[in-house]
RNA sequence: ACGGUUCGCCAGGCGAUCGCAUGCGGCAAGGCCGCAUGAGGAAAGUCCGGGCUCCAUAGGACAUGACGCCGGGUAACACCCGGGAGCGGCAACGCUACAGAAAGCGCCACAGAAAACAAACCGCCGGUUUCGGCCGGCAAGGGUGAAAAGGUGGGGUAAGAGCCCACCGCGGACUUGGUGACAAGGACGGCACGGCAAGCCUCGUCAGGAGCAAAGUCAAGCAGCAGGUCGGGUGGUCCGCCCAAGCCUGCGGGUAGACUGCUGGAGGACCUUGGAGACAAGGUCAGUGGAUAGAUGAUCGUCCUCGACAGAACCCGGCUUAUGGCGAACCUUUUUU
RNA sequence: GGGCCCGUAACUCAGUGGGAGAGUAUCACCUUGACAUGGUGGGAGUCGUUGGUUCAAAUCCAAUCGGGCCCA
């Protein structure tokens, strides 16, 4: 499977968003919150949403390329079929690794982080 | 060297791996491959000015608002350039809502006699007196205040006063220079005319309203009810013009998709010419963001000065604010020659 | 993206150029055996910030910061 991330496989809708967050199971850890729902699809989709009033547009920006850069990495060992909804809130900025590391032990306590795959 | 003033420039580079958007080409059939391109000087605040779209190709009057030394630039401006005057600074240089207070109205708290067609508290002088004061002259002195009706000196006088004189200030016919603001000179006047127009206002100039969530096309979908009257064309009013037999308002219901607008522009780089400059004209070259939950990123290596403020959403011209670094010219002080 | 509004005491607000105020709250005292209520008195403010106009600015003007509302 390619790493790619296409247009595709981003949330794009207001009802599908209200849909995992009023369905999914929500794990979260210190500055983020991740909520996964099951999809009708044979692939997973993401959303990076981060909180009213979170910094400059600057800000916005980039933690939600680097959420997406994570999640694009580690895609191919998730279970597919999924929808992911990651809530950010403001706090100290985490360096990549460490910022890759909660990510994955977020995915896994969601029971999302398959083994068998990869 | 320290401090300061003005102007200009840059916005980490290179390489590797993975990844995104648009355009083009190919394979070939809704997916791959290749190539090219891909945020800013402020993209910001939304403070101004336009383009563009709809309402009438937006016409007249009033209201309202903005602007306000002069000349020029510009599509336009409240912006820019050059100049004048005033103010600040030792200077380089900077700042200025810089028209009118003799069109009119209003305000000037407290204090003070009086805050503006004048007037007289303490006073000064003359006359009179029943010694309490009264009548008349004066506005120089005191006092109050942010501000008190030219200043200083001399003459003059009962005491005084532009009452007279000299200098300074003010106004100023006129003359000269300048496109002009204005500058220089100035007969004469004899001080009459306090301040505030970022108070109302007057004069001059300009401005119709709304904004790409404008506007248009297609698809999907729903449910009407009540009221008002003669209207509507966008939100100040009237006229005019256009449209219409229905229209408007309120409550309720439905949609939350696709496409056009959407980027080739008052555009950029370089050169030449004109101009003091803002800028204009001509030529050559390249083809250069267009997303729509929102594309530029992540990681690693390496070099250096170790990277600030910060992310396009229809597009331009400005202003303002945030902010790292570099360079040039000029000025002050000190030192040296 | 565009249009519009508001910042005054701890809270809610008034104040349209010369004195910074009202109610609630808080503090002290009185009243009560004690509490509540009631009464008397007091403290609390860079008027969001910075400049400008004016003799004088919460008020007028400009810039800036913060908060809020509306659109399809």
């Amino acid at each position: 499977m390619r790493r790619s991330l296409t247009k595709q496989e981003i949330v794009k809708k207001q009802p599908e968003i209200d849909r995992i967050f009023k369905t999914g199971q929500e794990n979260s850890c210190r500055g983020l919150r991740l909520i996964v729902s099951k999809n009708q699809f044979q692939y997973n989709r993401i959303i990076v949403i981060p909180v009213r009033h979170y910094g400059t547009a600057v800000q916005r920006n980039r933690i939600r390329r680097q959420i997406k850069e994570i999640w694009r990495n580690e895609k191919p060992k998730m279970v597919p079929g999924y929808d992911f909804a990651f809530v950010v809130y403001p706090g100290k900025a985490l360096d990549h690794e460490k910022q890759a590391k909660q990510i994955v032990s977020l995915c896994k306590r969601a029971g999302v982080y398959g083994p068998d795959e990869g």
